[in-house]
DNA sequence: TTGAAAGCGCTAACAG
DNA sequence: CTGTTAGCGCTTTCAA
C-alpha cells in the first residue's frame, strides 16, 4: 500500500505539506505541482480510515431502509443515494426487517463506524429500536423519512397525509361516488391516522355520513394485506361503489382480488391508491393514486443532514411536502389511455 | 465519547487488557468480569474506525448496484444485505447509473474506505470502469453478479442463460408454437448472447428454422424498450404466435403494448419473460417466465467473498446456477388462476 | 496473565 | 509557505 509518506519522499517535501495540497490549503505553486506529480506517479489514494480517525468525520451517512417488497423502498433509497452522491457523501446502508430483533444492534454497528448522520425509514420498528434512535439522535443528526418524532432531536421529511387522502376521496365524491370503502393500514402510526382522517373529512365535506363498516383494517401495507382486506368490504350491503387503499400496495391487492372475481373496474367498483409508484401504471386497469414527491423529499433529507452536520440547524426540522392527484383508469374509464411510463426522473 | 482508556481506568487495568477481553483473548476470569462490568457501566462502544486503521480490516463490503428501475436490483441488494448481515458484515452501498461517468470514481471511494471486498453488478458499466475493477480485484476479493470475467481475478455467480432461455422457448414449442418472436437485449454482453443462443437451440431442437427477422434488438433491458421493440415484431407476416423477451421487463413492455392494441394474450399471441420477478404476477395476464435463484446466488456471492477474505480460495470461482420454468397465464390460459404472491422468501 | 509502548496513516497545531 | 510533531482510538508485540 502506497501512502502519504511515499508521496512526500518522492516529491522531496514533508508529509504535512502533502496533506496540505491534498486538502486544498495554500501552498506554493511549485510545491503543489511536484506533489501532484508524485501523487500521479505513484497512483496514491488517501486512506480514508486514517483520515476519519484523525478528523472524526467520515463523509458517510448511515441509511436504514425497511426490507419490504414495497417498491417505495427502492425509490427512497435511490433518491437518498443520488442526493448523497451529489454531496460527495457515501451511504452506509442497512436494511431492516419489520420486527427485526437486530435492528438496534445494526444501528449501533453503523453508528460505531463513525457515520456523520443517519437517514432512516422506521417502518416496522419496535419501540426498543426507536429508543436507541433517540439516543443516537443526541449525538449525530438523524432525519426520519415519512414519520416525525415530536419532542426529539430527530428531523423529518414527510407529506401531509391528511390533505393527500382528502384529495383522493374528494376525487371520488366529485365523480359521484357516495359509498366509499376504505382499507385502513397502519392505524398505529400517525401517518395511518392522518390518512383515515383525510378520508373522513372528505366525506364530511361532501355531505356523506361516515360509516364504520365501510372501513376495514388491513394487517399491514403489503399487496396481500389489501387482497385480504377488500374481501370484508365486499360483504357490505349495499356494496361500496369505490374503494380507497391507505397505500398503493393495498389498493393493488384490492384490485387484484376484484379482478379475480371478475368485478369490472371502474364500472362496478372504482379503486384508488395512495402514495403512487411506478407499479400503478403496470396493473390493469392503471391505478389512480396520490403521488408523493419522493425525490424532493429525499433531496431535502440529504440537505437537512448536510446542514445539521455543519451545525446550521439549531432547531429540529419537520417538513411536510404537498401531494398531487394522479387520475388513471381505475377510477376514470376515460383517463388517458396512452402508455405512460412513470419513472423516477430528476 | 467514551473510549477504551476510560474502561481501562474504571476497571483498574491496562488498555491492552481491555482490548484482550473485547477480542476474546485468554484473560483471567476476574479481569474479564471487571472489564465487562466497566463496559456495561460506561456503555462503551468500540470505535470501529480506529480498529480498522489498526487491523486493516473493516468487516464491511462494498456493494455496487445499478440504478435502474428494474426490480432485480431490489432483490439482489436484499439478498446480499441479508447474507452480509448474517456474517456480521456491513454493506457499503453505491449505486451506479448506466454509463455513469463517476462509477470509477465511486468505486475508488469505496475502496479507499477500506472495504474488505466488493460485490458488484456491472450492468451498464463502461470499459474504463471495468478496467478499474480489474485493478481492484488484484487487491481485494471481488464477486460479480450475473457476469463473469474470464482471465481476471474476479469471481462470479451467474445462471446458465443458454439453458434457461432454452427452457422458455421449449415450453412454447411444446405447446405448439412454431413462429416465435424474440426480443433480444444486451447482445453486447455474454449473458445476452447466451440467451439468444438458447432461443436458437430450442428452435433447432424443435425442427423450426431460425428466421432473422423474428429477432428484434431492444435498446436496453427496460420495460419501455420491450414496448418499443415489440412493434417491429408486429410488422412481420405471418405474425408470430408467441414472443419471448430476453428479460422480464422487456416482456412486460411487450405485454403492455399488445394490451394497448387489444391483442388477446395468450390466445392471439403468447408472451414469455425471462429472469422472473414479483411483478410477473401483478400484470394481466400473469407473465410466464424463467426464474433465477436470486437468494441462492447472493448467498453464494457472500460466501465466496468471505472465503476469499480468509484466503480460502486459490483460484477464481465461477459458479452457474440452474433456472426453473414458471408457467402462468401469458402462455397458458389454463395455468393456475389462484392469486399467487411471489415473495423473496428464504 | 498482564502492562508498557509502539505504531496503523493521516491531519493540524505550532514554529520557523 | 513549509516542516516538525503530537496525537486520533485501537491492537499487538514484547517483557515482565
Amino acid at each position: 500500500m502506497i501512502q502519504l509518506k511515499d508521496v512526500a519522499e518522492l516529491a522531496g517535501v514533508s508529509t504535512g505539506s502533502v496533506s496540505k495540497v491534498l486538502n486544498g490549503y495554500a501552498v506554493s505553486p511549485r510545491m503543489k505541482k511536484s506533489v501532484e506529480l508524485a501523487i500521479a506517479e505513484l497512483n496514491y489514494k488517501p486512506n480514508m480510515v486514517a483520515r476519519s480517525l484523525r478528523t472524526k468525520t467520515s463523509n458517510s451517512i448511515g441509511v436504514m431502509v425497511p426490507y419490504t417488497n414495497d417498491p417505495y423502498f427502492m425509490e427512497f433509497f435511490r433518491g437518498v443515494s443520488i442526493g448523497l452522491s451529489e454531496k460527495g457523501k457515501v451511504p452506509f446502508l442497512f436494511s431492516t426487517e419489520p420486527h427485526d430483533e437486530f435492528s438496534a444492534q445494526k444501528m449501533q454497528q453503523i453508528f460505531m463506524r463513525g457515520v456523520d448522520g443517519l437517514i432512516v425509514s422506521t417502518y416496522g420498528w419496535k419501540d426498543s429500536v426507536l429508543e436507541e434512535l433517540y439516543l443516537i439522535a443526541e449525538k449525530i443528526p438523524v432525519v426520519s423519512y415519512k414519520r416525525s418524532f415530536p419532542g426529539t432531536a430527530i428531523h423529518s421529511v414527510g407529506v401531509d397525509d391528511c390533505s393527500g387522502m382528502f384529495k383522493a376521496v374528494e376525487h371520488l365524491t366529485s365523480i359521484g361516488h357516495r359509498r366509499i370503502g376504505y382499507i385502513a393500514s397502519g392505524l398505529n402510526l400517525d401517518t395511518g391516522q392522518q390518512r383515515l382522517k383525510g378520508y373522513q373529512q372528505a366525506l364530511e365535506q361532501a355531505g356523506i355520513a361516515y360509516e364504520d363498516n365501510l372501513v376495514v383494517e388491513s394487517a399491514a401495507f403489503q399487496i396481500e394485506d389489501g387482497y385480504n382486506a377488500v374481501q370484508q368490504l365486499l360483504k357490505r350491503f349495499p356494496l361500496p361503489s369505490a374503494i380507497v387503499g391507505a397505500n398503493n400496495s393495498v389498493a393493488i391487492g384490492a384490485l387484484k382480488f376484484l379482478e379475480s372475481r371478475n368485478v369490472k373496474i371502474p364500472e362496478d367498483i372504482a379503486v384508488m391508491g395512495y402514495d403512487d409508484e411506478p407499479l400503478s401504471t403496470l396493473v390493469t386497469p392503471k391505478l389512480s393514486s396520490v403521488s408523493v414527491p419522493v425525490y424532493e423529499m429525499t433531496a431535502k433529507a440529504v440537505q437537512i443532514i448536510e446542514d445539521a452536520i455543519l451545525g446550521v440547524h439549531k432547531e429540529t426540522i419537520n417538513i411536510l411536502f404537498p401531494t398531487t392527484l394522479k387520475i388513471r383508469n381505475s377510477t376514470d374509464f376515460s383517463a388517458t389511455a396512452a402508455f405512460e411510463f412513470e419513472r423516477f426522473s430528476r
